[in-house]
Formats: structure tokens, C-alpha cells, sequence
DNA sequence: ATGTACTTTCCTGATT
DNA sequence: AAATCAGGAAAGTACA
């Protein structure tokens, strides 16, 4: 799905989707990650720090990883200095993602442009976190704490070692893939790949308010590889939530939602 | 093979 | 007037 035209996650989203794209005239599945264009034009050498996240957050999309187990504090450098990173340094930073990130980049590097050839099919053995919050929902949410909240730069690898070592047998991707809610909740949580999506209304409380709802809706379709997401669409299935309890309904206020009770893993106590 | 949980899609009507 | 909000209804998808 070439999906869109996309490249940064917010700036082109909201231009070239319409409302009224309800009916998909658009044959809305074409294969894979295969080609697609970056529009960051520009030299990954010239990147700026914000650049270098969205290029993070673009390969775990591809890659269909949750990009929450990430550490993106380990990349918080400008293009220049991503690009003088060794192999090592990118399994150090990433892990077991580092290998694929150092592929994107070497390409890049000399292409400026970006072919995703990578074998998609490329079993990353990845996935700290199964992902959790599935099977009934009742289970405690481990995947909330992808990021180590405070961690002082790339430093020490304790946290480094926990995204490399993977254990056997892991589980291949989510059941269900992360659940629409979790999505809105980690976009939250990380600020870092939170270009202006989403924010906190009130943080205790769990009041938040999208701010730029039909590129969260697009994301959000990019993750379930659905090209004609709208918010429309997502905004009814996070009605459905209320009766859940997953959301409480906060009137009056457009884009405005509330975590409800049995929404897990947004609280910072929780964290 | 069927049921269930979760959306996704569509729609009509009300609000802001 | 254009976005959003509200939900009902029905279809689609993954999984158990």
C-alpha cells in the first residue's frame, strides 16, 4: 500500500485526505512496503533530529514493529551523526532492529532515495512484547514500558541489552495487533513519535484530544493496512469504547476523549 | 467450522 | 457550511 502519499507522519497526511474518500475508489491494496519514495528528499546527512525520528518511526511502520519498543532516546541525534553510526552502534542502540535500520540508512546514504527491499518476510525475531492487554484484557499491560521514562542517553546498555537479547521462541507478531485504543494510548506516551498527533488534556485525568485527527486516523489505517481510514470511522470505533468503559465520554468538547477504567497502562503511576 | 471480540463501513440525524 | 458526535445495523477479520 504505497498507502499514501505519506512520508511525514503528520505534515502531508492531513493535505491529501479528504473526508470524503468514504468510498474507496481506490483499489486499496497493493502489495507490500514494496516501493515507496521518501519525501524527505533531502540527504539523510542533512536530517535534523526530527527528521531522524520520523525516519524511525517510518521503518518500524514498514517493518510493522511496534514502534514503542524502540528506544528512541538512543537515536536522538541529527542526520550527520545517525549516518556515522556503525553496524554495532545500531545493535547496540536497537537491538535486534538494528541490523534492518542500518540497512535503511546505508541505502539511504547513497540513494537518497528509499527502496524498501528488504526482505519483508525477514522473520525479525523481534517483539519484546507480545504485545500484551489481549487475551481477555486482563491481563497486566507490559507493554507500556517500552521506554525506560528517564534514561539518560545511550549510556549503558542494561537497557540497550534487554532489546538485543531475545530469547528463543518469541511470538511471531500480536494476535491482534495492537487494539485502537492502545494505538491512541502509546502515541500519547511517546512523545517522541507524537509529531503534534495527540496531547494530553489533562494527564492525571486521561483526558487527551487529537489535534490532528485525520493523520492519526491515517496512521492508524496504515497499521491495519487499511488506506481509507478516516476519522470518521476511527471516531465511531472509539464510541464504542464507552460502553466498555475503555473511554468515558467527555461532552461538549470535539476530539476530546477520556480514559475510562479498563483502560490500562496510561497513567504515569503505571508506568 | 463456528463463535466472539473488535473493529470497519455506512448511514441518518443532531450539535457545534 | 463543514466537522464532529451519536449510535444502529451489518459486514469483515483474526483468533480461539
Amino acid at each position: 500500500m504505497s498507502i499514501t502519499p505519506s512520508t511525514t507522519l503528520d505534515s502531508q497526511l492531513t493535505t491529501t485526505w479528504g473526508p470524503n474518500n468514504s468510498y474507496p475508489d481506490v483499489p486499496m491494496v497493493m502489495s507490500g512496503y514494496t516501493s515507496r519514495l521518501w519525501s524527505h528528499d533531502s540527504q539523510p546527512q542533512f536530517w535534523s533530529k526530527f527528521q531522524v525520528w520520523e525516519w524511525l518511526q517510518q521503518v518500524m511502520d514498514m517493518h510493522q514493529i511496534d514502534a514503542s519498543n524502540i528506544p528512541f532516546q538512543n537515536f536522538d541525534m541529527d542526520g550527520h551523526q545517525l549516518c556515522s553510526l556503525s553496524y554495532q552502534d545500531f545493535i547496540l542502540a536497537a537491538g535486534s532492529v538494528g541490523p534492518i535500520l542500518f540497512h535503511s540508512i546505508s541505502e539511504l546514504k547513497w540513494s537518497g532515495q528509499y527502496h524498501v527491499e528488504l526482505d519483508l518476510k525477514q522473520e525479525l525475531d523481534f517483539c519484546p512484547f507480545p504485545d500484551a492487554s489481549y487475551p481477555s484484557g486482563e491481563i497486566h499491560d507490559p507493554s507500556i514500558h517500552p521506554l525506560p521514562s528517564v534514561a539518560s542517553p545511550i549510556s549503558s546498555s542494561p537497557d540497550i541489552k534487554r532489546y538485543s537479547s531475545r530469547p528463543h521462541q518469541v511470538k511471531k507478531h500480536n494476535p491482534r495487533g495492537t487494539h485502537l485504543w492502545e494505538f491512541i494510548r502509546d502515541i500519547l506516551l511517546n512523545p517522541e513519535r507524537n509529531p503534534g498527533l495527540i496531547k494530553w488534556e489533562d494527564r492525571t485525568e486521561g483526558i487527551f484530544r487529537f489535534l490532528k485527527s485525520e493523520a492519526v486516523a491515517q496512521l492508524w489505517g496504515k497499521k491495519k493496512n487499511n488506506s481509507s481510514m478516516t476519522y470518521e470511522k476511527l471516531s465511531r470505533a472509539m464510541r464504542y469504547y464507552y460502553k466498555r468503559e475503555i473511554l468515558e465520554r467527555v461532552d461538549g468538547r470535539r476530539l476530546v476523549y477520556k480514559f475510562g477504567r479498563n483502560a490500562r497502562g496510561w497513567k504515569e503511576s503505571e508506568k
